[in-house]
RNA sequence: GACUCAGUAGCUCAGCUGGUAGAGCACAUCCCUUUUAAGGAUGGGGUCCUGGGUCCGAAUCCCAGCUGGGUCACCA
């Protein structure tokens, strides 16, 4: 890369960095640097009287300095924080030679260098607890400036907030925006609280295909690859549910997965292609039990998250304090629109949507149209944890049909926020009707529904041999996730959310190759600077326009060249 | 996919009824020399997203595109 494509404080970083190098200082060491404290708990546990951390070593980014002569200042951020660092010319120069102060620490260290530090804790003449410096040590240059953001009393000044900038480089926007670490500790934690619930049943995390040769489980375009070895299709998962099934089948009483799924869809505020999903089975259970389960579950992560089951989501408080409430689908739909689905016939249900103002067309069923009812004009009312329960059959092909209603599955799903947070059943364990299902949905998708499931004959095999009676959860950790840290899109509980790829920056060709052409010098830079960057793509530039934009380029900035004459320009192209 | 808003210095943003590109922070040089979103002085830094068009003249107006955000559509 040549310098003329650097800003200006990149090259002054780069200089900085030759000039250590001269001073023999490795700006990159190899070497372990042994830390022994961090700054949190130094802040935690410090205290003037017991006159504790007095030989410490930490290790951060400096983040500010305020130079002051003999006398310096700066902010060492670490994994865990920021503390001030005093720096005095004297301690780090004890001798003659005050290089280490003058020159390293004020002119060749910048805001995102990492060092390391060995020294003492103590509280300044205005109160602020820091570290007294008797040993500095370069740990990593940075030759990048990083985005200023300044902070007193929790406000931020000149926060960088550009989406853009936040979710393609997340690593600036996790040293810069402090907020944007609790969000993701908090994500660990929600998925350490679940695993630990499960663990304490007994039940076995498991691993399952995410190459799958049929993308079973849920009704969802799949992502297609191609297996070369083998010479077949592959699909990435949709879901993993019919594969932790044959596990149950094989006789583990309890296995769940943390499970990235993939979806070839639409992307919004949340939804991304990848996606993270618990999926929960447990044999000789109902969805009766799992409801229990599910309550007891998500009341334990917002405790272990908050200490208490109110949890602020926007301009609304969420409690997921036990027991949420139960409606069916019947029930929501009779308080919301006024109508009684419950044993409509087709046509009768097609007229009652059409009273609803809900478009249908041939392809959708009985089950389509009640949720599309359900979706349009019920769902973003449960605001509150609550379970629906009771799904149409035609909607569920893999729940076990209502033990008492014609017509309905055994299966839940927990809305929250108006969104749907987890989904469950009682499994369909009978083969036949399994079979009849998938058949089933087979001829949806002849009708027209993209979406409708392939039909996966080893999974079928599997329950021939007999599944015990199961009941099966699963939800969504980006959107628990989101509930549990009142962020509003999913892009903020991702560290890398999808993005178009960024168009790689056009390398330039070197001087030479310009000069060869007999373009001078000076000129080169114009050119670049003007965006030609390959010499190819002269030949392709009429000479009156590029005539016009160096001169034009060389007056604008005032760059006071001699503009070349048309002829010149026109051998420079020919 | 449709509509809509935005893209100006390393960062946050102003300028946009067309007329020589600005501020704060950051950076550089200097002053001060135990400060704290430090202070003072001076200075450097821009393909105003890209490409066309209108015009004597475009960051500004028009068209197309790129990237991102929002809304809607799609999304068991």
């Amino acid at each position: 890369m040549s310098l003329t494509e650097l800003s200006e404080q990149e090259i002054v970083r780069r200089n900085s960095l030759q000039k250590m190098k001269e001073l023999g200082i490795d700006p990159y060491p190899a070497a372990e640097f042994p830390v022994n404290v961090s700054t949190l708990e130094i802040k935690e546990n410090y205290s003037a009287e017991l006159n504790n951390f007095q030989e410490i070593a930490l290790a951060g980014r400096i983040m500010s300095r305020r130079i002051m002569g003999k006398a310096s200042f700066a902010e060492l951020q670490d994994s865990t924080g920021r503390l001030q660092l005093y720096v005095n010319r004297d301690e780090i120069c004890p001798d003659e030679d005050k290089t280490l102060y003058n020159e390293v620490f004020k002119k060749l260290l910048d805001i995102g260098d990492v060092v390391g530090v060995k020294g003492f804790a103590f509280i300044t003449q205005v109160g602020e607890l820091s570290v007294h410096v008797k040993e500095l040590f370069v740990l990593s240059k940075s030759l990048r400036p990083l985005p200023i953001v300044k902070e007193k009393d929790g406000q931020l000044f000149d926060a960088v907030t550009d989406p853009e900038m936040r979710y393609r480089q997340r690593y600036v926007d996790l040293i810069v925006n402090p907020y944007v670490k609790d969000t993701f500790l908090k994500r660990s934690k929600i998925i350490n609280t679940m695993r630990q619930f499960f663990n304490e049943q007994g039940y076995l995390e498991v691993e399952t295909p995410i190459l799958q040769s049929i993308p079973g489980g849920a009704t969802a375009r799949p992502f297609i690859t191609h297996h070369n070895a083998l010479n077949i299709p592959l699909y990435l998962r949709v879901a993993n549910e019919l594969y932790l099934k044959r596990l149950i089948v094989g006789g583990f009483d309890g296995v769940y997965e943390f499970a990235k799924d993939f979806r070839n869809e639409g992307m919004d505020r949340t939804h991304n292609p990848e996606f993270t999903v618990m999926e929960i089975y447990v044999a000789y259970k109902d969805y009766l039990w799992m409801m229990n389960f599910t309550e007891e579950m998500v009341e334990r992560v917002a405790i272990a998250l908050h200490g208490t089951t109110k949890v602020q989501l926007g301009e609304i408080e969420i409690d997921y304090q036990r027991p949420f409430k139960r409606v069916t689908m019947y029930e929501a739909i009779r308080e919301h629109t006024g109508f009684e689905i419950s044993g409509k016939t087709e046509e009768e249900l097609r007229d009652i949507c059409k009273q609803l103002g809900i478009e249908t067309d041939k392809t959708m069923g009985k089950g389509k149209m009640i949720d599309e009812i359900f979706g349009e004009k019920c769902e973003h009312h449960y605001i509150q944890p609550t379970f629906i329960i009771d799904y149409p059959v035609e909607m569920s092909p893999l729940t076990k049909k209502h033990r008492s209603v014609p017509g309905l599955t055994e299966r839940f799903e927990l809305m929250v926020n108006g969104k749907e947070l987890a989904n469950a059943y009682s499994e369909l364990n009978d083969p036949i009707d399994q079979r009849e299902r998938f058949e089933d949905q087979m001829k949806l998708s002849e009708k027209g529904d993209d979406e409708a499931m392939f039909i996966d004959q080893d999974f079928l095999r599997a329950l021939e041999y007999g599944m015990p009676p199961t009941s099966g959860m699963g939800i969504g950790i980006d959107r628990l996730t989101m509930f549990m840290t009142n962020n509003l899109s999913i892009q903020d509980v991702l560290f890398f959310p999808q993005m178009k790829p960024e168009k790689p920056a056009e390398t330039s060709d070197p001087d030479e190759k310009f000069l060869e052409l007999g373009i001078t010098a000076e000129w080169i830079e114009v050119i670049r600077k003007i965006g030609v960057k390959k010499v190819k793509d002269l030949k392709e530039m009429k000479a009156g326009k590029f005539f016009n934009d160096i001169c034009g380029f060389n007056k604008k900035n005032k760059l006071g060249l001699d503009n070349p004459s048309l002829d010149e320009v026109n051998k420079w192209l020919s």
